[in-house]
DNA sequence: TGTATTTGTTGCCCTTGGAGACAAATATCT
DNA sequence: AGATATTTGTCTCCAAGGGCAACAAATACA
């Protein structure tokens, strides 16, 4: 009901103290490991330096942050203390996928501290999915130090997750329609679980940690094996619309003549860009998809061309042009400062980018400087896990008083 | 730079005042004339009583808002004061279109006071145009009262308009290409003057007042004489994007066979889907396009099937389809809660609306009862009016405390 | 070595919202 | 009609939080 964001709720006494130290923790969360000088802190947030002092000195008392003297020391005056995640406060990021689940360990600052994998199959069940994470978790949890205590538990889902409640929509890999796989996880690790599509946490990642910092609006494509997902990021925040099932750009209408979808339509982005006819072509397994990049560049940096080498230009080319529609409508509803590419869609780009910039030209304003730019992502293959951990922390960063108390 | 609208700024407590200030402000505008009662205020920002009051006065105390006796007493208990906005904030809202400047005084709480046409062409400069608009602009403001006071302008553009500096990036039907419009209107009235896409001011109006109040996420396409614009709230808040750009859906590719667009593409939603080919089918002139509602309604109903009526309806289905692909892309993108259609949209999906609702199946979970819901739109042709006043009070709203001392 | 600059630290003040007691105004029940 | 329950305005006092100014500390630079 109270879904908007135009503030309705008024600000007391104590949501003030509570919005200061969350704005104070998420600067330094932000920062990563390197962290941020107090002073910076100050500049920033436009508070007083002795109000930046007592919220940085709560936020200690409550382990989350550290101060430590700054490493160097470049400018004139008292040299200010450098504040710092600690990694007490940890998230277990869970990504269930077709051949395996993975998991880690992350801290705030989007440290992965731990990895673990598990062999899965696509004719999992929902409760057996469940089964299987619960046990890697716990896993996890054992390698938690004395001083270290669980925040929450953050899962990546390849399928349309319902916000509210993490219930599990549709996830086409597995099969599932609406199962309760948060529901289910969360009652048997009695811990707080909450779960979001991977594109969208994807997004959540490149735009606080990888390329898309500090842009506040971005549009971030992955192509994955089974299909391309989307993640959106407006005026600094995620874009999840009504339910979070926003950024499903990998529907987009590309081709008119276009094989039928899954979902229904015809000519949908990933009906016609997908990254199995480029492995066949190739000669790559599923396995070897990590050279997919080299061996693309290989082939168009091929002078004499080969017959198959020109095959696969054209494939190559034929994708791109499909890719390109999409990116324009994204463009033209969304206008980004930022599309962040990730997956094979990244070394399609790669292999020819002057293909989709151009491809890009056919939009109102494109002549104009304030065009969009094209990058591919930069967080490897830990993205999903950094972007679950972030769903998982969102609680404690939105208010960092609930939890724990001071000793 | 700052741009993100996650906090990074702290609260002191003089923002903290000038945020409930706010809160409650919007609050009482957004009720319209009826107003609302101090114990819903109370209820919706988790105040105090006492606290309520205090805000209250201070927004009585600069003239934003009055206090009133209950007209209807119907729970028990001491009746509250009615709280609604006063006329004495106005704001011009501004709307140049092909055949004429429609301009409009609009107070708070979304009411239109008074309005103005004046004559145009379609090969106005730009300057001639800031010459018209200021004239009229002084004509309505000999109607202001002795006690009212003038908050600013609002544009409603029909074309790309640069949100930070208001420089009309692209006007197509006045030909227009950076256009200092904004600035040269500000400093011709001496009133500060901001300006923004119509379809976006119209998606706020509606937004605000009109079907989707109350709404968090909601997607506004409106058929013009000339393309089609489309306006987006996410989360509560309007979608600007990186500039201001954002929101163009009629440059959404719907069919790949189709017409080159002047954005340089083919087959995009405004080239299909135009207001021209029915009119002419029915043989109405521009100026009768009021009627186009109600001429496709008889054709629709006609039972004979005449030779003419069996093309409009094929011309209607034609149109429709591919709305519905435009509809379901901007759906996937955005998981709206609402559509709300304007202009010859509306009178395009009356015609005929199962066509559009089945179209919109073919999408993931189409089946389940979270689908959106497609709306005419509410606002009647006061709609860019309101929109562009709501952009002129948005600085008001957002910091009642800078305009106009306590007396 | 002295000076300018920046920033942490401390004590005090001001503003703001909250809580509680009381009064006022209404509906409902007897 | 009168008593009672309920809701809400009003008033006073209080506590918490941030700002400010003065001082001290730590650095760069001349």
């Amino acid at each position: 009901m109270d879904s908007s964001k135009t503030r309705v709720r008024g600000i007391g006494n104590d949501s003030l103290r509570r919005e200061n130290l969350a704005t104070v923790l998420r600067l330094v969360h932000r920062s990563g490991s390197a962290g941020s000088s107090r002073s910076t802190l100050t500049a920033r947030t436009g508070l007083n330096r002795s109000t930046i002092a007592a919220l940085v000195a709560e936020l200690a008392s409550r382990g989350l942050v550290a101060e430590s003297d700054p490493a160097i020391r470049s400018s004139v005056g008292r040299p200010s203390p450098i504040v710092a995640v600690t990694q007490k406060a940890v998230a277990v990021a869970v990504n269930p996928e077709i051949d395996s689940i993975r998991l880690a360990l992350v801290g705030l600052g989007g440290s992965v501290l731990a990895r673990h994998r598990v062999a899965a199959t696509a004719d999992l069940s929902a409760s057996q999915a469940v089964e299987l994470t619960a046990t890697a978790v716990r896993v996890l949890l054992q390698k938690l130090g004395p001083e270290q205590w669980m925040v929450g538990v953050g899962v990546a889902v390849p399928g349309l997750v319902r916000t509210e409640d993490g219930l599990v929509r549709l996830a086409p890999h597995f099969g599932w329609v609406d199962e309760p796989f948060t529901a289910l996880l969360s009652s048997s690790l009695d811990l707080p679980v909450s779960a979001a599509n991977d594109a969208t946490l994807g997004v959540l990642a490149e735009g606080t940690f990888g390329a898309g910092r500090g842009i506040g609006d971005l549009v971030y494509l992955n192509g994955g094996a089974s299909g391309i997902g989307g993640g959106i990021i407006t005026g600094g925040l995620p874009l999840n619309g009504a339910a979070g099932y926003a950024g499903e750009l990998g529907h987009t209408l590309v081709n008119s003549n276009g094989v039928t979808c899954h979902c229904g339509a015809a000519g949908c982005l990933e009906t016609e860009v997908r990254r199995a006819p480029l492995l066949e072509l190739l000669g790559l397994t599923d396995e070897e998809s990590d050279e997919l990049g080299s061996a693309l560049l290989a082939a168009f940096e091929e002078v004499s061309g080969s017959q198959r080498s020109s095959e696969i230009r054209a494939e190559v080319e034929r994708q791109l042009g499909y890719l390109g529609i999409a990116v324009r409508t994204a463009i033209n509803t969304l206008n980004p400062r930022l599309i962040v590419l990730g997956g094979f869609l990244a070394d399609l780009y790669a292999a020819d980018p002057g293909k989709l910039n151009n491809s890009l030209a056919a939009r109102p304003l494109a002549a104009s400087g304030e065009s969009v730019q094209v990058v591919p992502a930069e967080l490897g293959s830990d993205i999903l896990m950094v972007g679950a951990a972030e769903l998982a922390f969102s609680e404690l960063l939105a208010d960092p008083v609930k939890f724990q108390d001071a000793s």
